[in-house]
DNA sequence: TATATTTGCAACCAAAAGGTTTCCTTTGCT
DNA sequence: AGCAAAGGAAACCTTTTGGTTGCAAATATA
């Protein structure tokens, strides 16, 4: 069973959980109630964030809190981050063309 | 058919052709040499890849050689930055802790 | 022209993913 | 004690995923 933080990430509804819970604590109840899936659908992807250490729970009498503890995501940024000059190389050129482009401007005095 | 970005980097084995890509344009045979993997599975995996957007195909005669297009993982960067002070906080917090000791010390003469 | 190379793609298969219903245990409340 | 609320988890089902083999089309080369 693979179970890494690309892979709990993939899922849109588990991204989902994630915006809500790093925003507040809450239950799984809470959580369901925001979603047409049932309470278990949701229990399985909480699981699975669990499992990956981007939730961890609270126990409070019945109740179970679920927090965010999102370090994790390091990863993705750190694996994502490597490729950023792939992305932002064409802005730069477009940068240096503008510039150069006023600075021809200057020089007519424009 | 879901197909998004995220989708599309869950997958260890497409995580490493886009690596390959990323540094030379490569064709099918040439991706599929470095992988124990079928060819058929690595074009299947490219074609999830460029039906996303991050590789693109270049045809020369009768091959076709894989070019990466990377910008589309700034909606990754995107989705990950809005939660980068949840793993940068602490770090800060340890930080400001750090600077009270010193300035104490300071205070004390040390 | 005949043959080898490169590739797309259909057809098929097993396993994983995502969902459901159902049942049980634990905890809170009256 | 007795009932309601919260939630863990088994059993099951359907779709998606990741893989295979096999074949056809297009291009290069002897």
């Amino acid at each position: 069973m693979r179970r890494d933080v690309f892979q709990a990430i993939a899922d849109p509804t588990r991204r989902q959980i994630i915006n809500m819970v790093a925003h507040q604590s809450m239950n799984v109840n809470a959580v369901a109630g925001n979603f047409d899936v049932s309470r278990t659908a949701i229990y399985k992807h909480v699981k699975i964030l669990t499992e990956c250490g981007l939730i961890v729970i609270k126990q409070q009498g019945r109740e179970r809190f679920y927090e965010a503890r999102l370090e994790k995501l390091h990863e993705i940024s750190d694996w994502v981050g490597q490729y950023r000059q792939f992305w932002t190389e064409r802005f730069d050129a477009l940068e240096n063309y503008l510039n150069q482009i006023q600075s021809k401007d200057k020089k007519k005095g424009k």
